[in-house]
RNA sequence: GGUUCCUUCGUCUAAUGGUUAGGACAGGAGAUUCUCAGUCUCUAAAUAGGGGUUCGAUUCCCCUAGGAACUACCA
């Protein structure tokens, strides 16, 4: 039987960390076994509903290039894929359990189901839950609800006696006793639409869903699950739950610990290559040394058996690392294009840049690319480039170990010999080493004649190296730079 | 509280019934004749604790401790 997984985002807010992760899993999975990955939209919930998450979904999996077999906007043999659309085939199969004896309309309001709750709590009563009051009414009760116009809800019969089982491909068999299972979910709420139970095994088993990968937060529902299947009389699937992403303190990844939202990390600057290489490395290996790891690569080398047990904490440095080496090895046109909104939205440059300006972005991309963790560092890295603001802190100017004077003179006279040997088209090299000689004559280490140098330049103490910082913004504006400085330092 | 699950360096992880318990990030030290970054070298750092089984256990079993998830007309 070949492979068939499902990603099943309730389209309720951005898609996380921790949401991707598990597209992730089923895509790597369902390519590398050579099955398909179903897209499945379970917008069940009216409330939290939001058109933006619905996008967001679309716009992140997109970006991160993943593409599903069948799902909304693609279509398949199995639709509708957006639950919202499936109304009617929850309702039926909901109804015919009610038939079968197997689930009943309830009554209860939500008035009484709250005051329930209360006195449990109060009472510290250890059985908790809903306390079956409707499942064993009679005609004319329930005819009288009808009368009163209240609308029912359906819940499921859980057994009292026994236990469940169901097996987890990583957790092994995971046993509960039916009492502790919720008493009698609801399937369908009172408005008509499936509860999360519902919908998903009804889809899981209309969509012939082999393998359930999802988060570990689910495990507690498992047993639920297959009474519902059972129920049905359907196969259960085979379940892989999914080791969960926490934040630094071992709990849940959340907005607290940080950034979640992908959107938020493409905003930044971050490159979908290093997120999809990271995010897979959380609960899983290929062999443990292994770092870099493609898309592609994902796709054949996949295996289930490799996921962990355990959870794992989410590590925003060493996505950092992955980020800024997966920017040094993309392609520098690709680079220079990435820059160009942020440069754009910093006012840097022209919306769309002038052709000049395209220029000075692609000379950009060379100095800065080994020095961006992400892609919006170089707003910062490059302001000295596009707007002037000189530094009139002349300590700022003087290096470690050099004084004012020796920076005065390291100033006049290096960019002397600097603009000098520029001019004549003399190697970086060479120029260094003027400079170098100009240091030993000063009793000074180098940088007390680069940094006032740099400085004057550059607007700032830390910086792209000299001689791109020059040769980006052009002889002529250097040494306009340079003297403006010198006066300065001067007159202290 | 109840139920279920989890436990190798700070973090992500590798390994085997017998190894100096390996790699990576982060940290520390040094190098790199321009800052920052990068790069390179070196370094420190773990089998939660206690019992078993075994010639031998990080690995198998049990207990304890710690952590997490769930406990909605949310998913």
């Amino acid at each position: 039987m070949s492979v068939r997984v499902r990603y099943a985002p309730s389209p309720t807010g951005l898609q996380h960390i921790g949401g991707i992760r598990t597209a992730l899993f089923n895509y790597f999975f369902a390519k590398s076994s050579g099955g398909k990955f179903i897209l499945r939209v379970e917008d069940t919930d009216r409330e939290r509903y939001s058109d933006e998450s619905l996008n967001d979904l679309y716009e992140t999996l997109d970006w991160l290039g993943i593409k599903w077999d069948e799902g909304p906007v693609v279509g398949g043999p199995c639709g509708p894929y957006i639950q919202s659309e499936r109304f009617d085939i929850y309702k039926k199969y909901a109804e015919q359990l009610v038939k079968e004896g197997k689930a009943y309309y309830c009554y209860c309001t939500p008035e009484r189901l709250e005051k329930l709750r209360e006195e449990q709590i109060k009472n510290k009563s250890e059985y908790q839950g809903y306390d079956r009051h409707c499942a064993n009414l009679t005609e004319e009760e329930r005819a009288e609800y009808e009368r009163q116009g209240i609308k029912p809800v359906i819940r499921l019969k859980v057994p009292t006696e026994g236990k469940t089982t169901f097996h987890d491909v990583i957790m092994g068999d995971i046993t509960r006793k039916n009492k502790d299972i919720s008493p009698d979910p609801i399937l369908l709420k009172s408005d008509g639409f499936p509860t999360y139970h519902l919908a998903n095994v009804i889809d899981d088993h209309l969509m012939g869903i082999t393998h359930i990968m999802r988060a570990q937060e689910w495990i507690p529902s498992g047993p639920l699950h297959v009474l519902l299947y059972n129920a049905f009389g359907w196969e259960v699937p085979t379940y892989c739950h999914l080791p969960m992403v926490m934040g630094k303190d071992g709990q849940k990844l959340s907005k607290r610990h940080g950034s979640t939202a992908v959107r938020e990390f493409r905003e930044k600057g971050y490159l979908p290559e290093a997120i999809i290489n990271y995010v897979t490395l959380v609960g899983w290996s290929l062999d443990g040394s292994t770092e870099f790891l493609s898309k592609e690569q994902l796709e054949k080398c996949f295996k289930m058996e490799n996921i962990h047990k355990n959870p794992g904490k989410f590590d925003y440095k060493k996505l950092d690392w992955f980020n800024s080496q997966y920017i040094r090895m993309a392609d520098d046109e690709r680079i220079a294009s990435l820059m160009t909104p942020y440069l754009v939205n910093a006012g840097f440059v022209s919306n769309p840049p002038r052709d000049e300006e395209m220029g000075k972005i692609r000379a950009l991309v060379k100095p800065a690319k080994e020095r961006m963790k992400v892609i919006s560092d170089i707003v910062e890295l490059s302001r000295f480039l596009f707007v002037d603001e000189p530094v009139m802190d002349e300590n700022v100017y003087i290096a470690k170990g050099s004084d004012l004077e020796k920076t005065k003179t390291a100033l006049e006279r290096g960019g002397e010999i600097l603009f000098s040997m520029l001019r004549e088209k003399k190697s970086d090299e060479e120029i260094e080493t003027a400079l170098m000689n100009l240091s030993q004559e000063l009793e000074i280490k180098v940088n007390g004649v680069f940094q006032p140098i740099r400085v004057a330049i550059t607007n700032s103490q830390v910086s792209l190296p000299l001689f791109d910082s020059i040769s980006l913004l052009g002889i002529e504006e250097a040494e306009r730079r340079l003297s403006r400085a010198l006066e300065m330092i001067k007159e202290k």
